[in-house]
DNA sequence: TTATATTTGAAATAAATATTCCATAAGTAA
DNA sequence: TTACTTATGGAATATTTATTTCAAATATAA
């Protein structure tokens, strides 16, 4: 028989969590599954039947039911009402939405507040000025391309980092050029005609950068940009660019919405490329 | 029999509301209570039980079946949900909303509109639990440290690029710890006690950030996490840690999110060494 | 008033949901 | 490996919870 905690079990959710985090890892494994799932959704659990929910996380009624137990509650009913106490005065969906409106209207805004604003202002920007044909434009040259190279400094460099590793897990052969201590001549030079380069630059754009687009398009080898404006040096007539711009906050623009269009072109292509894939196997 | 309303009831609890408004004259006075209770206190309907509800409202239970019936429900279950719905996704303050709403109502979601808004939601999510006191406290770990190595990897890594970029711009004196080649138990042999950790780890938790977050707060080290849940190995009672939740789109989870903490995390560390040093002048 | 329709409550029934139990699987230590 | 402990899933069971039914109460119209 699992073992049962037999102190008094949280009462509110409050104490729930800082009770999970301290003993989340002496939990058998699927019990962390519930945990984490638990903590991430507590609605589901405070809405849910053990059935529905047992569903969600991957296991069966009986763990979630050993979960509860396992926290000292009587059963899973006896943890769900901490669940929905912790629902119950927090919502009401128009007096509590309206408060709220009024406090980020009102008084000064903190940090967080500013920042988020300006990611999430970024982030619909995004969504109504790109055009779903420019994105898969740009994704078909990834995707057709023998090696994706990827090129960037700088405030680019995170989202170099992440264009990579996502394409890598997507199946999509690529390379940070940046890192490497080449000349830009050097680095042009590694770049085949069905080689795509995938330069990423905002302002002000470093002279690198912009330089390698110079040489690639000369080449005639494709670029696909990413960048903050149309403006930019590497956004040319001759190449698929995208464009993000982040909002900013008193002189810093953060990366949000550059982010989300990265993993936007990267999900893209990887689909593309599989539907390549699958026509060369016939 | 009681008349039963054919057309189909308020799927939204928005909806239900008006609804009711306009019919509640011509409802039998036990009825109008429950119709009076519901709008009162919509958040029992959702979470308590027939048996409990009609006692609270001072009707019997088959009255709570009635007046679900009497709007157009199948039962008093299928109202529920209803209820249920309108607590569940409960963040997303207003912008948010109309967009769900417009997209919802139009065509099918293209893969833009899809990250675009789990970006938007997960930054929500962020400015709602984040505390602005917990990010504080974190900077104020990094500010006062005498360097801030960096360390995290796979998805982290953008992460980590970005965060070092951002405190070297502000002042902020850091390492990258990911790129060097030594092992775990060397890295933290660097690690003197007036420096800091800053772990940057999401699930599936690499091994090598959590081996080195634990040898840290062995020998005392301070460090400041950054992770997707409470849950995680580097968040722990001892360490600082701040917790940001990415939306999973198809088994993609972005950064947008975490970006927005990063960039926040990281002016607010430079504000706060800012003051220091001002103090230190005089 | 009486006749009729409507509303209501209480108890019986049906449905759903949680819980327990047990066989098997997965770990662990020798 | 083997013996042993712990964890897990599936099915049977118990419990809770919603729903229906029907008789009584209340209202309405003649």
């Amino acid at each position: 028989m699992t073992k049962v905690i037999q102190v008094a079990p949280p009462r509110v959710f409050s104490e729930l969590k800082p009770w999970l985090q301290n003993h989340y890892q002496d939990l058998p494994r699927r019990l962390q599954s519930v945990a984490v799932f638990a903590m991430h959704n507590p609605d589901v659990i405070a809405l849910n039947t053990v059935a529905s929910i047992s569903d969600q996380v991957g296991v069966t009624p009986s763990t979630m039911v050993r979960f509860a137990k396992s926290i000292g509650y009587q059963g899973f009913s006896d943890m769900q009402t901490v669940f929905q106490e912790s629902m119950r005065h927090m919502p009401q969906p128009y007096s509590e939405r309206l408060n709220s409106m009024q406090r980020s209207a009102g008084q000064a805004q903190t940090v967080l507040s500013q920042f988020t604003q300006a990611a999430a202002e970024s982030i619909a920007r995004l969504e109504q000025k790109m055009g779903e044909d420019a994105l898969l434009q740009a994704s078909e040259q990834l995707a057709n391309a023998r090696m994706v190279y990827i090129a960037g400094q700088g405030r680019a460099e995170p989202v170099v980092t992440y264009l990579h590793y996502t394409l890598v897990k997507l199946g999509v052969q690529s390379v940070v050029l940046s890192g490497m201590h080449h000349s830009m001549a050097d680095k042009a030079r590694m770049l085949k005609t069905d080689d795509v380069l995938l330069a990423i630059s905002f302002s002000p754009y470093t002279a690198n950068t912009r330089e390698l687009v110079d040489i690639c398009l000369l080449n005639k080898t494709k670029v696909v940009a990413l960048t903050d404006s149309s403006l930019s040096p590497i956004a040319r007539a001759d190449d698929f660019h995208l464009e993000v711009l982040e909002e900013e906050v008193s002189g810093f623009r953060g990366l949000s919405a550059t982010m989300c269009l990265a993993l936007c072109l990267a999900v893209e292509t990887g689909r593309v490329r599989a539907e390549l894939d699958e026509k060369l196997k016939f």
